[in-house]
DNA sequence: AGGTAGTGTGGGAGCGCTCCCACCAGTGAT
DNA sequence: ATCACTGGTGGGAGCGCTCCCACACTACCT
């Protein structure tokens, strides 16, 4: 059969030809029993399954790929370097919703690291290779070339924490605005009334929506909005410690604090603790994330839930739908996809 | 050029044909200037390239497989579930080895966890459609029917951790019994003499090959090997617990422990505080690993460091020369190639 | 009777590479 | 002058699929 000698392949994975040939029909009818078609008859499409089992057919994706353009396989790619994807939960549980979505599909996850310039050097290689049907992109900066080069290359891609208010790509997040109203609402309902609020990285998007909460919460409230209130972090420790003490400093009759990470809580704790106050006694600390952190403080931290790896599966399905009904670029945009999931406080004894 | 009509495809990436036409030369030529073969022309390399750089040419991977035979990606299967991936630092740090040593290749590295039935299944399918060159497997147990699976479809493996000493799959190991050797000889070099030896999971390999290295330096150092003062553990912090209640009760005056890992050294850590011995006053604490347990234990515990990072490395290179030189199986085996690397022992106030 | 739609089905063409054989200089030995 | 070679090169054939056109065959209208 291999006319032009015995080139590589010892065993010799049986082809769609043979299957045919075993089966009694032709090459089209097997291919299209392999990839469901409904036009095909009962009684051919048991024949073809039966020859497919005997012969152990697997389909070869190669061939696959070059016939039909296409690689059945998506990139969950994370510009960040590895160290900080093991460190943080917020990866993990995203990868098992992603892998959990993705396991009843046919699809091939791929996980790719593009902290350094380096391996962004060789991811931009990868994607104009064409070597994955689509992205997923988690944690990008404001000011990230990734999505501009994936649209230049017209790749799929989901965001997840679009990256302002006019995001172009389909994108999932959680309700940081509502996540956001829902720690003050909690600290007020509390008895709390001089709430401040150390805000996140303000060029993530994701955190200005949770500094728009925490006003809107404080103003519907009655309370108003003072602004001394407000403090910018950065979502590290350090800058949350420094934050509250800017604010103890400026308003030392603060009684609450709502933190925009449960690592900043973690830095304002500990700078409450060095002013001698008693959390949640004197002061009442909500964090955000509700990560392993919020759990093993001392106190327990009353935290605000995403739902990661939910977001991680819905980022797939709106992937997958993007993959599959790949249309000319001018007619998307006009129907943006973004998608928001509900948070969930989670109240420990910090509050 | 594309006779039957505009199927997908809308920029239109280059190919061979039209770099070779560019260049005016052949199709071959192009294909081993981009191959790196040395039977070119200096001249005729620089014209391919230019136009290559022009076109912005980068080869269609999957025209390539299918023409070769190859995929130009490995995997490192682990055989867990994704939560141990995430906990534990060996993962991590193997990760990062492999990933460093394969980026300055081609090759593209998949993750694909196999902890589940489930997972499993769909493994084996995607090796039986042959999706990459070689396979790196890491944790695996006495049992595992994979290695066997892999044999059968000739695909080129690796193994982190022999099966047994008669392992036939190439391997990469620290030297387990060398390792434990230096533990036993730095606990007796302080002085101690009555040392105990709490082992992992006897049905790895490698635990057995720590209790053979705690055997001998006890026996070379004259002081004989009492059996008594080997209890069996299974690398939980609960097992090394109860593993220590027995050995403390069996011999009340033990004055020092070797623990198979870090995690049972925290269990017995807690065993020897209820019994109200000091650490290391005492009783002096040797681990296995040298992991985060290790740095952030009361006190600070000494213990063996693996170099999994450059493990690692060692199993990519071993891999990639079996994928090189795929002969015909019956040649292999024949010369084993099993590498071991040296461990370190890491001094801290444990002991 | 002759249309007019469907359903199934077979198989040609083509996806963009790699492999390998053929061939064409040159160069030196015979 | 003839016969090896040897470094370079062109291009045919083929990898195993998917796509799609063509061609049955049925129905069910006019």
């Amino acid at each position: 059969m291999a006319t032009h000698g015995a080139r590589g392949r010892s065993g010799g994975r049986p082809t769609l030809e043979e299957v045919a040939a075993r089966a009694g029909v032709g090459r089209g009818t097997v291919s299209r029993v392999i990839n469901g078609s409904p036009r095909v008859s009962d009684a051919t499409r048991a024949a073809v399954e039966a020859a497919v089992a005997e012969l152990g057919y697997v389909p070869n994706t190669a061939a696959r790929a070059l016939a039909a353009n296409r690689t059945d396989a998506i990139a969950l790619v994370v510009p960040e370097p590895e160290t900080r994807f093991f460190a943080e939960p917020y990866f993990s549980d995203m990868l098992k919703g992603v892998g959990s979505a993705l396991s009843d599909t046919e699809m091939q996850l791929l996980l790719i690291f593009a902290g350094s310039d380096r391996e962004r050097a060789r991811l931009a290689q990868y994607l104009a290779a064409h070597r994955v049907d689509g992205v997923l992109l988690v944690s990008v900066h404001a000011d990230d070339p990734l999505p501009d080069l994936l649209a230049q290359l017209e790749i799929p891609a989901v965001i997840s924490g679009p990256r302002s208010s006019a995001e172009t790509l389909p994108s999932v997040d959680s309700d940081n605005y509502g996540g956001a109203r829902q720690a003050v609402e909690h600290l007020l309902s509390r008895g709390r009334s001089r709430v401040a609020h150390i805000t996140g990285r303000l060029d993530v998007y994701g955190a200005q929506r949770r500094v728009d909460g925490y006003r809107e919460a404080m103003s519907d409230a009655g309370l108003g909005v003072d602004e001394g209130l407000i403090e910018a972090g950065d979502f590290t420790e350090e800058g949350g410690h420094r934050a509250m003490a800017v604010l103890l400093e400026r308003h030392p009759d603060i009684d609450a604090v709502f933190a925009a990470s449960d690592v900043t809580a973690a830095g304002a704790r500990r700078a409450l603790r060095d002013a001698g106050r008693r959390i949640p006694e004197d002061v009442a600390l909500v964090g955000y994330d509700d990560s392993a952190i919020a759990r093993h403080m001392e106190p327990p931290l009353t935290s605000v839930r995403q739902p990661i790896e939910e977001m991680g599966r819905r980022m797939i399905d709106l992937l997958l739908t993007e993959v599959a009904d790949r249309r000319p670029l001018a007619s998307r945009g006009l129907e943006r996809r973004q998608m928001v999931l509900a948070t969930e406080l989670v109240s420990r004894s910090s509050s």
